[in-house]
Formats: structure tokens, C-alpha cells, sequence
DNA sequence: GTGAAAGCGCTAACAT
DNA sequence: ATGTTAGCGCTTTCAC
């Protein structure tokens, strides 16, 4: 079935039928109805990869991840996908696999590691793809590892200050700042940190929105209860031993990790004490993952946005392709956090 | 950047060139070299539009979702891209976003909604796929739902009878006879069992297993101790709730639960009656989500190798396409399932 | 071993 | 308003 036996049929043009499809000119409506029962009766698709030669546009947006399986990765497609839906755009997925290869060596390696499978995986797209959209697994600056391929790029939950990006991130340091201004307000004075990789963005600008409400409240961070985790449960774990050992004799009443996994290794830690959450110890977490509410208590946290940051990127994607110039002006969106109330957090 | 152009700089036509790329005929080694030469040093890469429309081969396989934050989803997706990294396809996404219409329907509506989107979906394809892998989100038979259209279509996660589509899934009895078998076999013979929606084919091949193993072991299951749950989290402890109440005088010393939803639902009950998991009730769940290593105790489970779903299917696609005749013996394939054992079930 | 040229299915400029 | 036709970038037959 090609566009010239729908012309047959419906006796017209091939143009014609275009012009139908397209609606890209006038056709008188008796004509414009033979071509219409023409395709209904046969079924008729026209040939997108003939349709792409010609227009020169693929009608595909290119979705780049660093781990399908990376925490984030399946919300962010979601939101993109949602977007996409009600657009013309399919997606066409390329997996880099980096979880296999590099672990938890977050910043490391990936450099060069990257830096190969980025440029293989977008020259491997060929003109497969009219803008692609980076999905990071981790919030990074990875300036200068994404070359530019002529197409609107944005990047999705990771940023870059190359001029030809934009990204679409989340907010941290604002959240983190209300997270520890509840804690706060629920009444506890001496609150436990335990971080991410302190040479982190996100670990910095959690710190910073901690320190912030800490400020603001006229108190005084304590740096014998800050303790520096990796990101891992088991940080969590072992950082929370340690405050419960050398801080026996004044134990905080809360402790904010910062992300989920590190508290719930924190509740772990407490309960082993012999400790209850949040009786003796409250606990507050970050990202809102899917296991803080199988937890138990269920774990107060604060959200991102995760759908929204693939929503937004996917929108941004096509704004850039219709060379609209507005969409120019804000490369660089971050999306609000929110936070989340459950069972882990007294007040007292 | 075209073909014509890599034939003007290496002073060959494109006929030269295109051998050249492909392999496809025998060139002297002097013109050889002048084409790879030019290619490299213009980055030149062929358009893939071109190349599908002339060889009607599109080189992307469509990857169906019924939903992308199905549990399973992602990793069979994972599954799927790592076999395709080593081809030279690429994956259209098509995320038909079920979860947000139909929440926990399972089987219902399902019918109705998924035919129109099928049929959407799949035609809206045109010619850009060569074969697709349609995704389930639960294992369940699909006959008659997925319509013929003249490609490979392999199902994953959920099966059907129809000709024209293969399947793989995983194994549910030989896993769950075992499962009970490691329960009896570790000193247990009263055993409570909450199942999954009764209707359901899971449920009913797992329940199958159960009774295999009990009938093998000469004990009985008593029709007391086996609560009819939906899957969720929340069944779970209500049944394990019911069962604390009405079985007091005589508590089972384990529970199998056909998912780890609803044992670790079952675990929150025993929890909240004062009882301690595994010491007073041992918990087996079902799935290895990954939430199983984060609550505590560590859940003891069944492994569905999701990964390998995806992986295989691909396999399949991919042999189904080269006509390969042997492709066509085994259309159904059911991967095995495998114990993961981990703390929350007692030896007595 | 190599090149000329036809043609994949479509769109769009141009002619009518 | 509609049809004719060139040509998008590639592969492949056919002739040399």
C-alpha cells in the first residue's frame, strides 16, 4: 500500500492525497472523501521513513539514558512519554548502560567512560532523530561531555553550561532548608546530618539549604553530629552507629539524611539500638524512592519532581525543533521539590 | 554531508562507497582506503531514512509498554537493550500509560481500553518498526487482544495463543512447589498461604506449586490457614491480621504470600501483634521487588528473571526476523524462576 | 572491480 | 483546486 494505490483507487493525484493527509492545501470536499474512504477501506499508513527523507524531519525524539534501571530513570521516561502522547513524536530509547560498568563510582570514570558512549551513541542516531534528550542518573554537571550534534539537546536531571543544552533539574537547596525547618518546628534543636558524598552538588546544596534553616533559626550546627555518608544504605547505617555511640550522652532527637536510602540504613542503625522512630529519634529523608513508604514507619521525605523534570525536558525538546525563540531565552529550568509528611518525624 | 559527497572527495562513485559501508562486494584496497579516509575525516553517517525506505528495513524494533512504572517494566526494558546494544537496532518506545486508566484493575477494562490503544499504537508504527516486543505489566493471557500486523511480535510478561505472536514468561509452579518445599523442609508444617487475586493466572499456577510440594511432603493444607488476597500490600496484612485473630490457639509457623507486597503486608500484621519475623512467623514472599532487601528482616523470596524476559525476547525478535524456521519451533518460552534466600524464614 | 542509473514512497514547487 | 514531476539519500542491478 503506497500513497500512489490510494491515488488510483480514489482516482487522483498522488498530490492530491498528500494534500489530504496533511492538509496541507485545499481539496474540493468530494474528492478529499473519495481519498478518505480510499485509505479507510485499505488500511493505508503512509511510509514514515519516505516521509522523513523528503521533510528531512523524523518525527523522533531521541531519549539517551545512563541506566534504564538508575532510580530516577523510569519516572523521567514517564513524564517524557506522557508528553509525548499527545504530540507526533515517537521516542527512540538508547540505553548507555553505565550501571553495569561503573557502579557507584558516580563522578569517576564516567568522564571517559562517557565521553565515548555519548559521541557513539548520538552519531549512532544518524538523522534517526530531529532533538535528543539526555537523561542523567545522577544531578551532575557534565559540561563539556555532550558535543554538539546540530540538534536541540536538553538534559534531564544533570545540567552542563554548554551553549548548545539546556537542562531541566530540581530544586534542592530551598527544600532541603524547609525540610529542616519542619524538623525545627516539630521542636527539635539537635538534629543530626548524615550527607551524600560531600564533594556532590546535590550533597552541597542540601547542605547549604540545612544550613540555611539552621541559621534562620538562631541555632548552631553541631559538627560532631554531622556524619559523611555515600549515598548507600549502609552509610546510613554506620554513620547513625557511630552518632548513637559517641553521642550517647546527648543524643540528637532527628536526624536528616540526605537521601532515602542512607536514612532508612539510619532507622536501621536505631532500631538495632533499641531505639524507636520517631519516639526517640525522628528521621527525614530525601527523594521520596518508591521503598520510603514500605519502610517502617513510613518515611517523611522530601519529593522531586522526577515526572515533571521528563515532562518539562520533552517540552523543551520540541519547543527548541519549532525554532521557537522564546524557548531560547530559559535554558535552564529547575523544578520545585516538595515535601512529603509520614510516620518518621515527632514532634515534641 | 551524503553519500555523493564521500564519493566526490575519494574520487569513486557511490555505488563504491556504499560497498564499501556495507561489505556488500569486494573493492581495491587503494579505493577502500580513499572512502574510509573521507568518511573519517568528515564524520560522515549514513542516513538511516534513506537506507530504510530503499531496503525496507527500519532497523528499529518497537518496544510496547503497557506501562513503564509497572514494577517489571523497566528491567525487562533493561533486558531488551542489552541484547540489542549488540545489534544494530534501536528501540521505539511506545508507552501505552495503562496505569494511570485502569489503577488496579488487573484483568478488567484491560480488554476494552487496551484494544483501542493496541490498535493505535501498533498501526501508528507505519513502517518504522521491524518487529515489536509488547511488554505486559502482569503475567496474563492477551489471546485476541494484539492483532496481526504482518511483523514479528513477541510478548513479554504476559502470554497469548495467538499464531501470529511468541511469548516468553517465567516459571510460577516448579518455583513455588520449591519455595513451599524450602518452608517444609525447614521444620515448618503449619503453613498459612494469602494469595494473589484468585482469578488470576499466577495466582492459580502458584497456588498449583503450593499444593504440589504439601501433597509431596504427605502434609494437608488447612482451608483455615489460606486467605485470599489482591496483590497489594494492604491484603496482605489484613489477611495475616485475620489470621493472627481466628488462629490463635493454633498459629501457623510460617506464611507463604504469592507476592512481596502482600508478605511484606503480612509482615507489618505479625509486627503490629507483638510478634517478631522470622522467630515466632517466618515470611516467604514472591517477586524479589526491590523493596525485599529493605525491609527488615530481609524478605526470603522467588526471583522472576525479569531481565532475562527482556533479554530473550529480543533474541526472539531478532531471530524471528531473519526468518530463521527455528525461530518459529518454540514460540512460547517460560524462563525459570529462582529462591533467593535471604532472613525472614526460621529453621524450628 | 567499478560505475551509471533506476527507484524505494513521499512532498512540494510549479504549472495548469 | 489539482496534477506533473523532481528529488530527498541510499542500495543494487546491470553493463562494462
Amino acid at each position: 500500500m503506497t500513497i500512489k494505490d490510494i491515488a488510483n483507487i480514489a482516482k487522483v493525484s498522488t498530490a492530491t492525497v498528500s494534500y489530504v493527509i496533511n492538509g496541507t492545501k485545499p481539496v474540493m470536499p468530494e474528492k478529499r472523501q473519495r481519498v478518505l474512504d480510499a485509505i479507510a477501506q485499505t488500511g493505508y499508513q503512509p511510509n514514515q521513513m519516505a516521509k522523513s527523507l523528503r521533510t528531512k524531519k523524523s518525527n523522533n525524539i531521541g531519549v539517551l539514558v545512563e541506566d534504564i534501571m538508575g532510580f530516577s530513570t523510569s519516572s523521567i521516561i514517564d513524564g517524557i512519554s506522557k508528553h509525548v502522547e499527545h504530540s507526533d513524536y515517537n521516542i527512540l530509547l538508547n540505553d548507555l548502560r553505565l550501571l553495569d560498568s561503573l557502579l557507584n563510582q558516580y563522578d569517576q570514570i564516567v568522564q571517559q567512560k562517557d565521553k565515548i558512549n555519548k559521541a557513539l551513541s548520538l552519531l549512532r542516531f544518524g538523522a534517526r532523530v530531529d532533538a535528543v534528550i539526555y537523561v542523567g542518573m545522577f544531578d551532575r554537571d557534565i559540561s563539556g561531555i555532550i558535543t554538539d550534534i546540530g540538534k536541540p539537546i536538553v538534559i534531564a536531571y544533570s545540567t552542563a553550561n554548554d551553549s548548545h543544552t539546556c537542562s531541566v533539574t530540581y530544586e534542592n537547596e530551598t527544600i532541603s532548608a524547609e525540610a529542616m525547618r519542619y524538623l525545627i518546628d516539630c521542636g527539635h534543636k539537635r538534629i543530626a546530618v548524615i550527607t551524600g558524598l560531600a564533594h556532590t552538588a546535590p550533597a552541597q546544596m542540601r547542605m547549604q539549604g540545612i544550613l540555611e534553616a539552621v541559621k534562620e533559626a538562631g541555632l548552631v550546627l553541631d559538627s560532631a553530629v554531622v556524619k559523611n555518608g555515600d549515598w548507600e544504605r549502609e552509610s546510613g547505617y554506620f554513620c547513625m552507629k557511630d552518632l548513637l555511640e559517641q553521642e550517647k550522652d546527648n543524643l540528637p532527637t532527628a536526624v536528616i539524611a540526605m537521601n532515602d536510602l542512607m536514612a532508612i540504613g539510619a532507622m536501621d542503625a536505631i532500631r538495632e539500638a533499641g531505639l524507636q522512630v520517631p519516639q526517640d529519634i525522628s528521621v527525614m529523608g530525601f527523594d521520596n524512592r518508591e521503598i520510603s513508604t514500605f519502610v517502617w514507619p513510613k518515611l517523611t521525605t522530601a519529593e522531586i519532581d522526577l515526572k515533571g523534570i521528563g515532562f518539562t525536558a520533552a517540552q523543551m525538546a520540541i519547543a527548541q525543533m519549532g525554532g521557537n525563540e522564546k524557548a531560547r531565552q530559559e535554558q535552564h529550568v529547575v523544578l520545585p521539590s516538595r515535601l512529603i509528611i509520614r510516620d518518621t518525624v515527632a514532634n515534641i
